[in-house]
DNA sequence: GCACTTATTGAACGACCGGTCAATAACTTT
DNA sequence: AAAGTTATTGACCGGTCGTTCAATAAGTGC
């Protein structure tokens, strides 16, 4: 009942994810968030209630499909580096998806992500 | 000639790399900055020029003694993940810094180091 | 002492930050 | 069609951001 949503929650989550993981947290800001989403602040404080929980949200969905590929390395570093050592909820979504993770090899995989940031522009 | 400096720069270099390495170069603040290294707003940019130029000034200081201790790691992270793919000036030095580190297994440090943060809070 | 040079001080700037909320719209139920 | 419920809208909020700069201080050389 009462009105119904324009926006699918799944999609609008996954859009925030790109734009974490690529400009990290501090470094989104509402309005990228709104002009990428398309939602209006409003309809995202009402839909997912901060900034932070909507950043979780993102992190979260990580975990039904930990695919190794940049964008998952990169919010993953950015949920570690920005957030895990001050905030115990992200950290344990961390430690979720990483346990999840069939590969024993992680920090060789993390780094290597992080290492390609610096090539291809000098 | 003129005034003489109050501060020694490789001192406060040293303390802007501590607060850079932990807290981000988004999440460090000109004011966090201020009041960790005593000098006010006017004197940092007549020194450094702007907060970017100071974040080079540490992450280069790395240079002289790239330790892989968790504050030199961390900073290079953030300068990896935060600035290189958007800063050529910040990426060549990354890439200095790694060439001249005697590891062969950089990326397996970095990546240990990201991952240490999520554990010892749930 | 006066001119010159360089450093410190801190108030002020406009821009942007994350977050709020009253008004309105779109639905369901009766 | 009226009442009830939930979503959208976007102007607005106080606070903080990085940066600037005129006033002042602290040196040196004449």
């Amino acid at each position: 009942m009462g009105r119904p949503r324009k926006f699918d929650e799944t999609e609008v989550v996954s859009l925030a994810r790109e734009l974490f993981a690529s400009r990290g947290y501090h470094g989104t800001s509402l309005d990228e968030l709104v002009n990428s989403t398309g939602l209006l602040r409003g309809s995202i404080y009402k839909a997912f209630g901060s900034k932070r929980n909507l950043f979780e949200a993102a992190l979260s969905s990580l975990g039904d499909d930990f695919d190794q590929s940049p964008e998952s390395l990169d919010l993953l570093t950015v949920a570690l580096k920005e957030l895990a050592s001050e905030d115990a909820k992200v950290a344990k979504i961390c430690q979720e998806i990483i346990s999840r993770a069939d590969s024993k090899n992680v920090s060789e995989i993390l780094g290597r992500n992080l290492l390609a940031k610096m090539k291809g522009q000098n």
